[in-house]
DNA sequence: TGACATCTACGAAAGTCTTCGTATAAGATG
DNA sequence: CATCTTATACGAAGACTTTCGTAGATGTCA
């Protein structure tokens, strides 16, 4: 399931705030670009039917909660965009992500890190092929 | 200037082709989903109307090209991705790159050296901040 | 030249996304 | 209880996207 640019800018503050009103969330959004309550609210109602969120109807301002876990939706993004924009290419999409923003001496290391995790597990996989 | 789904197809084609017409471009759309020729058609034309595309008509079978240079598109992508989905954490969005499809031990080592050079990069604009 | 193949032009339908306005329900307060 | 406030429900407009079908123009070849 594939949320629209509004619906992403919903779950954001959904995934950062846990579950809150409707109200809650439109403060947020309407911060970010002035937006009517009775937009936010429409979006998320949507969103129900979708599935990507769930509400909590017992007190009479229903608490919204994200559905769509935020690993998964943005694997999903993320493998469509490699796919679709770069051809597979992780290290051309990498390029881009370090051009685009000069990434930060401690997001360096930790992607360093995970490089290094990432030729291990490579490692791994081509000596279990062997057998 | 934002392409659509269907528009960023398009233009894959056209950036790994070079200029073809549009029977060309709707053989490889095609392969990927059946497709009619004509909308194929319709979408180059509206394309065209967008900016994100030109065309040389001198011969009866127009020629189209890209007009959105490759780089720059995806670099408006990633950091509109980088930005909505992931609040600006390069090494977040990184990490997914590198899960969401086991990267091959080339591009391991091409990314490898791209952290070098971002590293090295930092550092020089750290000891010019100290001038 | 006439018939056929090849292309482009373009209207329009159908679906989706986004936003707004109004109606309605439910709780709070004097 | 009447009224005010706070929320939700929901229809609908407007913009955009995608796709399809038909009409018309142009080139080819017997």
């Amino acid at each position: 399931m594939k949320p629209t640019a509004a619906e992403l800018e919903i779950l954001s503050v959904l995934w950062e705030q846990g579950p809150i009103t409707v109200k809650d969330v439109h403060e947020v959004i309407n911060r970010q670009k002035p937006t009517l309550y009775t937009t936010v609210l429409k979006h998320l109602q949507i969103m129900q039917e979708k599935g990507l969120v769930a509400r909590d109807e017992h007190s009479k301002a229903h608490i919204y909660r994200a559905v769509a876990a935020k690993k998964e939706t943005q694997k999903n993004l993320v493998s469509d965009m490699l796919e679709r924009v770069f051809r597979g290419s992780a290290a051309q999409l990498v390029q881009h992500v370090l051009e685009s923003k000069a990434a930060s001496p401690e997001e360096l290391k930790e992607i360093r890190k995970m490089i290094r995790q990432a030729e291990k597990d490579a490692e791994k996989d081509r000596s279990a092929e062997e057998k």
